[in-house]
RNA sequence: GCGAACGUGGCGGAAUUGGUAUACGCGCUAGACUAAGGAUCUAGUGGUUGCAAAACCGUGAGGGUUCGAGUCCCUCCGUUCGCACCA
């Protein structure tokens, strides 16, 4: 055995057998010089495999939650590789958008430099970290080569009049200085890069029409068994479908109408109020009286003004004003009064709703609260029609209608079909199903973004930019680009100045730039053909690639880009560029890394956990092997270097095992077949362990059960040892097929054992070892007896034997005489190869 | 409030889906080898009782179904996450 303890200094002793230092980039080099992962240029595609992790956002260098996510995609498509496959495992760089930019400009640099820079440092510590990524896929979002394509895609998408602008009360960071969408700003109300407070404001600005796609979207999610169901749950619920009915009520008196969105019209005979949102722009078509007028305005004004956070955390209480004007019910020509209040939303429905008080919680909640009438139209189908008096809280069930003229009788969702039949016929109301899912803001007022490629003219109006003027570049210099509260390149005088392209006028190029989430919508289409110079990716390559097998990220982006990478898919399949209309068969969401005391990782706890300082200490396939076996994938891990200890003895131990079949000497036949037949019982013994161990790493890699992987080899190998058996050649075929099996997670290693026992090429390029289902299980097995429940005796018996025989066999027993003496056996049961079950009385 | 997931030794976690609970690892205890051990090897390690054989208890709590429940059903308790006035 070698003197392991020399060089790594006094302080840290050295724990591993073999140098990792010497060893791990020894086989970066080797696999970077042989391009052992490069994916082909056309896979067939029955063999392809597309793996994507989710890129990175150059922030800094990579952390212990980027080495999570990529050691698991990389364990992956290694025994993908080794199965066959032709791999797709590309990465790149989101490297447009605010954080960037802050930092940038904290920092006194342009964001350019500063991105390019942690661009830099975090690919070469993925290097360093031996992910096998195909580094000539790389995509890096902030170069023209990548957002002229993000710009093409947003042409195609004005053209379809799916990215338009208006008028539109936004959420507003006073701190950013920016807009944000819906998805940015945090369920408290506040922004989700500076944590600051969200305000509204009525501003100018582009939209992607999502909402075309809501319900595809939605319906598509049934297709999707590959996505966790907690995701697809959530993108349901944020999606938010509704089938419903408009119904339009008349002002008093006027021609003005006021639509309202109800999924109950059967509780339209109980309308006794109207709620209008103190947003709504039908509000300001409305005449209100003098003695009512300053206490409206002065209302409205208070509710706008108050953030998203305070009106959330007033669900109990609800206030509003009334307007002095009255509604007229369609239905029974009843007037109810009109009011405003903040409890009504007004980027829902209509922005207006019917209020019954009776059969809806929150209008309960408010006509309780300024007196207004009740009337209760729904009892229970078998049952009193509640008393209004005595009413604590709305009934809100579906039951039968009453008080509601002819339709009284009706029950159910057959009252709700016969109302809007009704309504249909009568011209005063229709079908409607709604959405919470809201057009998506995608403007920004900032800099360092993807230019909207649209030139505003003075004569022509709006038009694009002629498709072989992209890209528009973002210009380098020349731009004052701290935020000032409105799109920088605004000042950017010898920029933003252009003439038009329809009429060659003087006109201005829009100034606002694309939210970043625009260039992580395509980016996996990107990599099928990064260096296209005529399309954004060519269709034959994106089809024989598409869809992704593997998409592994954090649950995060669970309602922000997990929607909106389905949407440009789908889009694109309308285009009629894609086969597929959705990106990804399976999506797996990892589970965070947490501190030793189960607290997230964060630089403001400062307990932090380098990936690179780890691995220069103890080595990558250590670190890997730690975080393999720590915990389920998709659980949150708690980070001890504890963990390490366990994996380095394991490594050393199995190092060892490699170094004893090296020098055994001779070349190995792996493919050799054995007649299991002539093995001694400890060969048997190992070789059906083997198999099994075989199964079950085939299985816990392909499932991202790395947990158990890890334990699985553990445990042959601690049931392993060479010097029992006496087929040398075996026991070196053996060695060489765990080598193989624990390749994916420790893949440094294993090209070092691979090569010392005398394989040549790559170990990733060998044959992952398949498992002979006849030797899966051993001859003989356990059989417990228990007795009334209770584990009595066990028994070692041939796999096959008879149900009579080992009930013989059974009731011979000693312990099993002993606990059914002088009592009656009433039940015998046997479970092949498991148990047998008495029952005594 | 709504929705989802989870609760197993001192710790991280296993359990072929209803069949020997605690695999694998950490830690701990004892022993071996040593000048030495923070190296390595061997054995042990859920609790209680017992010299032992063994018995009883045991997967958040309580109930149920079953020959048999960590696993299925019901009622609680707790933790985490997501959504949150969507009419």
């Amino acid at each position: 055995m070698s003197d392991t303890r020399s060089s790594k200094g006094s302080e840290t002793e050295q724990r591993l057998a073999y140098d990792f230092s010497e060893i791990e980039p020894k086989w970066q080099r080797f696999w970077e010089a042989e391009q052992v992962f490069k994916a082909p240029e056309k896979p067939k595609k029955d063999d392809k495999y597309y793996l994507l992790v989710m890129f990175a956002y150059p922030s800094g260098d990579i952390h212990m939650g980027h080495f999570r996510n990529y050691i698991y995609g990389d364990a992956i498509v290694r025994q993908k590789w080794m199965q066959g496959k032709e791999v797709l495992h590309p990465f790149g760089w989101d490297a447009f958008g605010l954080p960037a930019e802050q930092a940038a400009i904290k920092r006194g640099l342009h964001p350019a430099e500063w991105t390019m820079k942690n661009i830099g440092v975090s690919r070469d510590t993925l290097k360093k970290v031996g992910i096998s990524f195909d580094w000539s896929r790389e995509v890096t979002t902030c170069l023209p080569e990548y957002y002229r394509w993000s710009q093409w895609i947003f042409l195609k998408m004005y053209e379809r009049g799916l990215a338009y602008r208006k008028d539109s009360l936004v959420n507003f960071c006073p701190t950013c200085n920016t807009v944000l969408a819906n998805e940015q700003v945090e369920a408290d109300g506040n922004c989700w890069r500076c944590g600051d407070r969200v305000v509204k404001k009525r501003l100018n600005q582009w939209f992607f029409k999502i909402t075309e796609y809501a319900d595809r979207l939605l319906q598509s999610l049934d297709e999707l068994p590959g996505w966790p169901d907690r995701l697809k749950a959530m993108q349901r619920n944020w999606i938010g479908k509704s089938i419903g009915c408009e119904i339009n009520f008349k002002l008093e008196n006027s021609e003005i109408e006021i639509p309202v969105f109800t999924t109950r019209p059967d509780t339209i005979f109980g309308v006794t109020f109207m709620a209008i949102a103190p947003e709504a722009e039908l509000l300001e078509k409305l005449d209100i009286p003098a003695d009512r007028k300053e206490a409206v305005e002065q209302y409205i004004q208070k509710a706008i003004a108050k953030s998203e956070i305070e009106r959330q955390a007033e669900t109990d209480d609800k206030d509003g004003v009334f307007t002095g004007l009255y509604a007229i019910n369609p239905f029974n020509g009843e007037k109810v009064q009109l009011w405003v209040a903040d409890y009504v939303l007004a980027s829902y429905g209509t922005g207006v709703v019917m209020a019954v008080p009776a059969h809806d919680q929150r209008d309960f909640v408010f006509a309780k609260k300024y007196g207004i009438p009740m009337k209760v139209v729904i009892k229970p189908e078998d049952g009193e029609a509640p008393n209004v008096a005595e009413m604590t809280e709305a009934y809100v069930e579906k039951g039968a209608m009453v008080n509601s003229g002819d339709f009284d009788g009706a029950v159910g969702q057959k009252a709700i079909e016969q109302v809007t039949d009704f309504a249909e016929q009568k011209g005063i109301g229709r079908r409607k199903v709604n959405f919470k899912l809201r057009d998506w803001l995608l403007s920004r007022q900032r800099y360092w973004g993807t230019p909207i490629p649209i030139i505003h003219c003075e004569k022509c109006g709006e038009v694009q930019v002629p498709y072989e003027q992209l890209p528009v570049e973002l210009p380098m210099e020349g731009v004052d680009y701290i935020p000032k509260g409105r799109s920088p390149l605004a000042d950017a005088e010898a920029w933003v100045n252009v003439a038009c392209p329809k009429c060659g006028g003087p006109a201005k190029r829009d100034a606002d730039t694309m939210d970043t989430f625009i260039c992580s919508s395509w980016y996996m289409l990107r990599y099928v053909d990064n260096k296209n110079e005529q399309a954004p990716f060519d269709v034959e390559k994106a089809n024989l690639w598409f869809p992704i097998d593997m998409y592994i990220g954090g649950i995060t982006h669970a309602t922000g880009h997990l929607i909106y990478f389905r949407f440009f898919t789908k889009f694109l399949h309308d285009l009629g560029m894609l086969e597929y209309d959705e990106p990804a068969e399976r999506v797996f969401n990892h589970g965070m890394v947490m501190d030793s005391q189960g607290v997230t990782m964060s630089k403001s706890r400062g307990n932090v956990v380098s990936p690179i300082e780890l691995i220069a200490e103890r080595g990558v396939d250590v670190t890997r092997l730690a975080m393999y076996f720590a915990a389920p994938a998709d659980r949150e891990m708690p980070w001890t270097a504890e963990g390490l200890v366990g994996v380095e003895r394991f490594l050393n131990k199995f190092y060892r095992l490699i170094e004893g079949a090296a020098t055994a000497g001779g070349a190995i036949d792996i493919e050799k077949r054995f007649d299991s037949n002539s093995f001694s019982g400890e060969q048997k013994a190992v070789y059906i362990r083997l198999n099994q161990t075989i199964k079950k790493l085939t299985e816990d890699i392909e499932n991202l059960q790395f947990n158990t992987a890890v334990a699985a080899i553990m445990e042959f190998l601690g049931n392993f040892d060479p010097a029992k058996i006496e087929d040398e050649e075996f026991s070196r075929i053996v060695t060489a097929r765990v080598v193989q099996l624990i390749a994916p997670m420790a893949p440094h290693f294993a090209e070092e054992a691979w090569r010392m026992l005398g394989f040549e090429g790559s170990i990733f390029h060998s044959t992952w070892p398949a498992f002979d289902e006849n030797a899966v299980q051993f001859d003989t097995v356990t059989v417990v007896v228990q007795i009334n429940g209770k584990v009595r005796d066990q028994l070692e018996v041939d796999r096959e034997i008879s149900e009579e025989a080992i009930k013989e066999l059974a009731f011979a027993r000693e312990k099993v005489q002993k606990n059914i003496e002088g009592r009656e056996v009433v039940k015998a049961i046997y479970v092949k190869g498991k148990l047998i079950s008495l029952v005594v009385r």
